[in-house]
DNA sequence: GATGACATGTAATTCGTTACATGATTCC
DNA sequence: GGAATCATGTAACGAATTACATGTCATC
């Protein structure tokens, strides 16, 4: 059901198009928030049938017209409902941790590797989150400083959560060097 | 791909029916991946026909037959084969994160009531994890003592993300409430 | 007499990904 | 000449959730 809010959100911080979305889900919430094109574009029709938006539609030259979608009354007040409600609990899918649970039928060198290569990716992960931290354009659309603390909060919570698993990660390969190879339990 | 090889694990650790494979899923493993009773069916079937499982029916009186499934040759090679691939990256999708950042919209109040409800659903599931770690009867099915800290450190990460995520919570809130309502920037 | 454990499944729907399809303009 | 940007969409598939459907036995 989230989807369908964040575009609410989106476009009650700007009209704007379908393609603009787009951009928007890949840049700034991107970390914690993916939506390709066919759902965006299935999505606002949608949205559209249901009242939430009105478009408007200019013409181009050689492009397909814009079209641009603003929140309806009813939009709004949906978008406001649902910032009021408690969210959801996050359920995590991690792949990884999957792979740590059932790695005991495997040679310790494989998992070591495969966490080696985890932690690679984190590290990189971290210095985005940092450098996003650094960068103004990001907080430019800010309408209020208010506005401003919750986009830093939203990043910092990504680096939070890139430093917990780089030091579990750590900690991890450490813990498992010094067990050594299965050995039957007695 | 990962549900699919999560059966495979299971079934590596002990041949048992689908019945069964839901519990685990509900409990061992539950927080960082869940899966519903008609997903873990179809798949059985699924890892049937492909080959990766074989069936033994136990007729029961009163109740449909128990179908106890157990790795094949080439169902054993397909799980050590994952095992050794990378993991892809793991993408989370917060539901809350979101919220914040279209968060202006609505009164300060509301967004920190939504916070406060998320700090004590994550102290409650800090103390699930801590006392998973205690409870021995979790770490019974272990093999070997390698298979133990394993297990262990699949909760003890669990662990960490809350405790990162509950320090977010509270400075976010404090952060929030040091900035006061939405004045619009100058 | 009701609830929960045991045990199987199917059907409908929604959500997400990947691939396909078109076409002008601008920059290198 | 080729790639990137702008701009729209559809189709097919796969993964996940929710609801439906059945039936016994043991326990409270």
């Amino acid at each position: 059901m989230s989807l369908k809010h964040a575009i609410l959100g989106f476009l009650d911080l700007e009209p704007t198009t379908g393609y603009t979305l787009q951009q928007r889900f890949a840049g700034s919430v991107g970390s914690f928030w993916t939506a390709t094109q066919s759902q965006i574009y299935r999505e606002l029709h949608a949205l559209q049938a249901d009242g939430f938006l009105q478009v408007e539609v200019v013409p181009q030259k050689g492009r397909p017209p814009r079209k641009v979608y603003a929140l309806t009354a009813s939009g709004r007040s949906e978008l406001r409902h649902w910032l009021g409600q408690p969210s959801p609990p996050l359920q995590l899918r991690d792949p990884l941790l999957l792979k740590l649970v059932f790695a005991d039928r495997a040679p310790p060198e494989e998992l070591d590797a495969v966490l080696a290569q985890h932690e690679h990716e984190l590290s990189l992960r971290q210095a985005e989150y940092a450098a996003r931290l650094e960068s103004p354009e990001i907080f430019e659309l800010a309408r209020t400083s208010r506005e401003r603390v919750l986009w830093e909060l939203s990043i910092e919570n990504g680096l939070a959560w890139c430093t917990a698993q780089l030091e579990w990660t750590r900690e991890a390969r450490r813990r498992l060097d010094k067990v050594g190879r299965p050995r039957r339990k007695k």
